[in-house]
DNA sequence: GTAATATATGAACAAGTATTCATATATTGA
DNA sequence: TCAATATATGAATACTTGTTCATATATTAC
């Protein structure tokens, strides 16, 4: 099959490619991960409980927004794995689910020279 | 103003979260750039190129869909800054813009224990 | 049990986005 | 210049997603 004028080296690349794409279901789980963290009210969070766990209602006070809107955006970074939540009293404290977070931010903040 | 019963220590925590947060022209900017991977055809592209370097129909070959649709896909992740493109004769050859792109995707796998 | 506080959630609407189809542009070779 | 190949793009539609509003659940103190 004639592509391109690249015949060897691009097919070669090409095979290559399909041999090694995530499976279908991977592909999905990672787009969620990076759909989770590509809403700005979102990213607000996680730079928030970069400092430390937060009630929600602090995590309002930081980042602002309605309640409302806030917790749903939880439950979207929790359902993806990114926050993790724990009880204590009437509060639930929301925290970083692990380092790969922090590390996810800082080299996108380095893509875009943005300070950290 | 009392939200919770973690006086000190929250009140602490979302003081300096308030004091740190970006932004909101890096918010933004963040977020566009974690929004044009969260789609599974462009993260299919990404994970192609990251084979090296290969045109339009290739590409098409290598993920699937129509030759349109990788286009737009093509343009979108080009506008976020997360490919770069070239011409050379007929074909336009695309490749991922620094290896910042395969770092965050090498931690995401990692993080949902993925192979890479 | 009742009131107060903290958090979550369902439904509806609004906004944003992907894909398709048709077509346009650009390059090459005759 | 014309035909062929490779790539891009505008408009329309369908899909997805965010936010709001009202209300539900859970915990604590009385």
């Amino acid at each position: 099959m004639q592509i391109c004028d690249h015949a060897a080296e691009h097919t070669a690349t090409c095979d290559l490619a399909k041999r090694n794409l995530p499976a279908p279901s991977e592909i999905e789980a990672l787009a969620g991960v990076f759909k989770s963290i590509s809403e700005p009210a979102r990213l607000k969070i996680l730079f928030a409980l970069r400092q430390g766990e937060l009630c929600v209602l602090h995590i309002v006070e930081a980042v602002g927004g309605t309640q409302s809107a806030v917790s749903h955006q939880l439950r979207i970074l929790k359902a993806a794995g990114i926050v993790k939540a724990r009880r204590e009293g009437q509060n639930i404290l929301y925290s970083l689910s692990d380092a790969h977070v922090v590390a996810v931010l800082e080299l996108a903040c380095t893509h875009l020279n943005c300070k950290f």
